[in-house]
DNA sequence: CCGTGATTTGACATTAATGTCTCATGTGAT
DNA sequence: ATCACATGAGACATTAATGTCAAATCACGG
């Protein structure tokens, strides 16, 4: 098999989230291997350890807002749009888990893309505080770690074969809303 | 500074705590330094890489156990051990994150350590939802990831400065108690 | 059927981390 | 003062990971 970029590059970027997301020191042969190809074939499409880390960090901040933006899409409260991302967000829970274990202050811009993304969730928490789904005494930021830990917490359960993806999905949404909501 | 035995092991300790829990891929040199030693000593306490991590894991796990028990003593009900204990753990947050991060499948006494602080935990979930803290119909599984997170999220919000120790301890508590609750 | 170009590959070079050793130095106890 | 002991400092060997390259390989169009 030869003259094919597509298929590649995407195995390589699979491997990697899967790899990485578990063992943020996993090295390129191991990388390489699980992507079916060979070492110097990954640094053909990725010069360097730090150029893959740095596409990997794009790549899964692109992915994870799209999957946000869709599954907003048709959501009329903040509450069910917050819902429904948890839910779209689970089966990128390797993504999340190479972004939370990733050492990401190397490139500038990935650092940027992060921090935009934090100031969109901590806006998003804001929101959902004023609509009434949380309770807005607490800090934001608290809203935010417990949303962000919670989803990784759902993800593990789904790896480690727990529960199933909406299993998980339900019972982080659950311990979320509940635990945030205003005391009833 | 020379003759000593039990400051130099400590430093070297929670310089290892305070950075493999923040970088799993931390060098010994850069441990070393910040115990306040060179690499030679360093080795000459800890012979290997290896060796290191496993007596850390092994001080980390003891010492959550100590802490925990410590916090239990006085408890009457399992909602009040929990709660106590949780509270107790914060402070040594970098041990739980050094734990969550770093490969432990080297030594098999580490191993039967950490499968058994599983099973205590599995079990501590379990009376906590027979004495009605918690929803008896959700997964203890899930009870265990879910306090195992929030303690987590509760520490990095210590670590970044943006919560105390007691806020934080709060938060995580509420979000625990609340969340897993029986819907009331 | 065969040339063409992109891709893969195994081998080699470089670099970083680890582990080992020796000797100098400073400290506290006797 | 001196002995014992722990640390500091530096050189060195070994290993693992990373980065580089020329030759082999394979799909494709002619």
């Amino acid at each position: 098999m030869a003259a094919k970029q597509p298929g590649t590059r995407q195995a390589i970027t699979e491997a990697g989230f899967r790899l990485l997301s578990r063992n943020p020191g996993a090295n390129l042969e191991q990388i390489a291997l699980a992507a079916g190809v060979t070492r110097a074939t990954l640094h053909r499409y990725y010069p360097s350890r730090a150029k893959l880390i740095a596409a990997l960090a794009l790549t899964a901040i692109r992915e994870m807002d799209e999957a946000v933006e869709r599954a907003s899409a048709g959501a009329t409260t903040v509450a069910q749009s917050l819902r429904d991302s948890l839910f779209a967000l689970i089966p990128l829970g390797d993504r999340h888990g190479f972004l939370a274990h990733e050492d990401i202050q190397a490139e500038p811009e990935v650092e940027a893309a992060f921090e935009r993304m934090r100031a969109e969730m901590l806006d998003w928490m804001e929101a959902a505080q004023t609509e009434g789904l949380f309770d807005p005494s607490l800090p934001a930021s608290w809203c935010v770690r417990s949303f962000d830990y919670l989803l990784y917490a759902a993800w593990e359960s789904v790896r480690s074969e727990e529960l199933t993806a909406k299993q998980a999905a339900q019972m982080a949404w659950r311990t979320l809303a509940q635990g945030l909501g205003d005391t009833s």
